[in-house]
DNA sequence: CTCACTTTTGATAAGCATTATCATTGCCTG
DNA sequence: CAGGCAATGATAATGCTTATCAAAAGTGAG
């Protein structure tokens, strides 16, 4: 899977002409081994661990390139800046983020489609993708919240 | 309706002990009537116009305080800066942008509670909010494609 | 209404994150 | 394995947001 995909993304760097160097590659397959969603922050110091040289300016670069050939996906949450995910084929899912310590889950069950008809019936929009983020409390979070509220009975 | 929700506003900021001032009245009332999504520079120019005097700071700190106080709500479009809108009393909404002029149109059609169920189930999370956004194309440039592909047969 | 107290304001400086610049390095094709 | 050109890394520049502080303005008591 990790070699397929990394073997894709050369194949599409190389049809539009960019040329596959060591700071890509290894940005590249940071992210394909990273399963969070880290910020350009985390991506430079992970990176660094690695390839001690490489610039802030580069990791940047290369992050956008990476989102322009639609081998990256940003997510904000809350406004926030921004955090970055590989899109892997067929991995269609959104953001569950606890309020209290910050912890970002993934969840699949998606019936966006369900109301996407209504919506274009009644905008006249054509709709061509949707970003959707939920927030709420863990499971631990909710834990040690019910805790306190006992214990203030 | 605009002049019930101004005393609403007051009332809470009396109740926090923060001061009702000119600057301060001046973006209210500038946000009740403005019923797009301008964003802090758009707030700062068309303030200035009523009261040339009001220096930026204000308006960022004015910004946050209505964010904190849940007067003002703020939206996120593609992970671009902030954009604002009041939160009025009863009217969930989502936002349905234009992936090729921009546009922002308000929709109203949420089903997102069908699924919160489920997500809530799958991940053991207790979901308090959700921010959805949908991207595609207004009628206007649905229109103006449709011309340009039927030009290129 | 006036005064005294405290918050708020506006101008300015400071702080960060992101982008632009440019000489040097290093892919890639032949 | 060399030449050409894109990419890199260091640094400067930009732009947005927050902090600072003296002056102004809101509030509540008298
Ligand atoms: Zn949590
Ligand atoms: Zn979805
Ligand atoms: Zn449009
Ligand atoms: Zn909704």
């Amino acid at each position: 899977m990790e070699e397929t995909f990394l073997e894709a993304v050369k194949e599409k760097m190389r049809q539009k002409g960019y040329k596959i160097t060591g700071p890509r590659l290894a940005i590249i397959r940071y992210l394909t081994r990273e399963k969070g969603h880290p910020d350009i922050q985390e991506i430079f110091e992970d990176i660094r661990v690695e390839k001690p040289g490489i610039g802030m300016a580069t990791v940047y670069r290369t992050v956008s390139l990476l989102l322009e050939l639609g081998i990256l996906r940003a997510i904000t949450l809350r406004g926030h800046h921004l955090r970055y995910e590989l899109n892997w084929p067929d991995h269609h899912h959104h953001h569950l983020v606890c309020n209290r310590c910050g912890q970002v889950t993934e969840f699949g069950n998606c019936n966006f489609q369900l109301m996407s008809g209504e919506i274009e019936q009644v905008t006249r929009f054509k709709i061509e993708e949707h970003a959707l983020e939920a927030y709420g409390l863990c499971p631990q979070c909710l834990s040690a919240r019910l805790d306190y509220s006992t214990e203030n009975i």
